[in-house]
DNA sequence: GAGGCTAGGTCTGCTTGACAGACCCATCAA
DNA sequence: TTGATGGGTCTGTCAAGCAGACCTAGCCTC
């Protein structure tokens, strides 16, 4: 794949617009239900300013919405919330803390944990194909070109053996 | 969660490691098969020097090696190639992969995809809970505090209503 | 009305990383 | 020896991150 067929891969798309740490963070407070602005900062310990300028681009693309709400007594404040859009990178957050949790352990167990709400018990990513086979190894899964690859090229043809 | 819990939490170790574009796209190539210094330059757009940084830091962490490769006639060289560690990287990358499918189609169609290897049908993320259970909707999936967690604060507790 | 408080935003100057382009070194073949 | 080149390093410029300071607007109290 050159930096031609890398402008249709998915996988750039998403990173154009979740690609950085500040904002992988900053999702990762709003799906735990932390909205203010403040409680987010202290959390993620962001900078005002890449806060700001962070959450206006989520805003922007449409993942998160501001909400606007007072509290009696108070001015009128926003929070922000995950549209649908934004509720479906909730995969790549698990991803990662399952990674983190297996291969960085914090020396106390994790902070955090993704749980089923019925039972309680931790979610784990599993794999399916869409013919409905459970895909047991992440070996095998396999990269393919999709129909927006432009050259007839052998995915893993350049470099020799399989990964 | 305050930045002394976001040190503990799994989330904020991943993004440590892999929190960053250039990454994510090095990542891409090498579970694509391409492993080559400067295939992996051409194919992500990478400057030099930063592809020089970020490969030598995935080798330090311990998700990539380089493994020495001569070809007749020429000078001895190195590819990058996965360590277990790195490939359990994978369902993050195809979780990004759903996620630009579906939110930022190409106009084309993908240029990639990742495949089941038996039967090459499409390869999806499923969320499971270790009792068992499918879980269907990401709405199904709350955060919980985990043992790491310094306070007794509850996750949703201080933004009000639920995500 | 004035004054105080503060949530969220903006500004300034410094630091750090990205980046383009150039240069470098080691290994091979002729 | 020379020439080619893979992978790395260097230099100067630009952009983003960052700490700290400052600002604005809405509320309350007096």
């Amino acid at each position: 794949m050159d930096p031609t067929d890398a402008a249709a891969c998915s996988i750039a798309r998403t990173l154009d617009v979740v690609g950085e740490k500040w904002t992988f963070l900053i999702l990762r407070e709003v799906f735990r239900g932390v909205r203010r602005f403040d409680d987010v900062r202290v959390a993620t310990g962001a900078p005002r300013q890449v806060l700001s300028e962070r959450l206006a681009s989520l805003v922007d693309r449409g993942i998160l919405r501001r909400e606007p709400y007072r509290e009696p007594g108070q001015r009128p404040r926003h929070e922000y919330r995950l549209t649908d859009r934004g509720f479906d990178l909730y995969p790549i957050l698990i991803a990662m803390l399952a990674w983190g949790d297996r291969h960085l352990p914090a020396p106390d167990g994790p902070a955090l944990r993704a749980a089923h709400r019925d039972c309680g018990a931790d979610v784990r990513i599993a794999l399916r194909c869409e013919a409905g086979h459970e895909v047991a190894a992440l070996r095998d899964v396999v990269p393919r070109p999709g129909p927006g690859a432009r050259r007839a090229q052998t995915v893993a043809g350049s470099s020799g053996s399989r990964v």
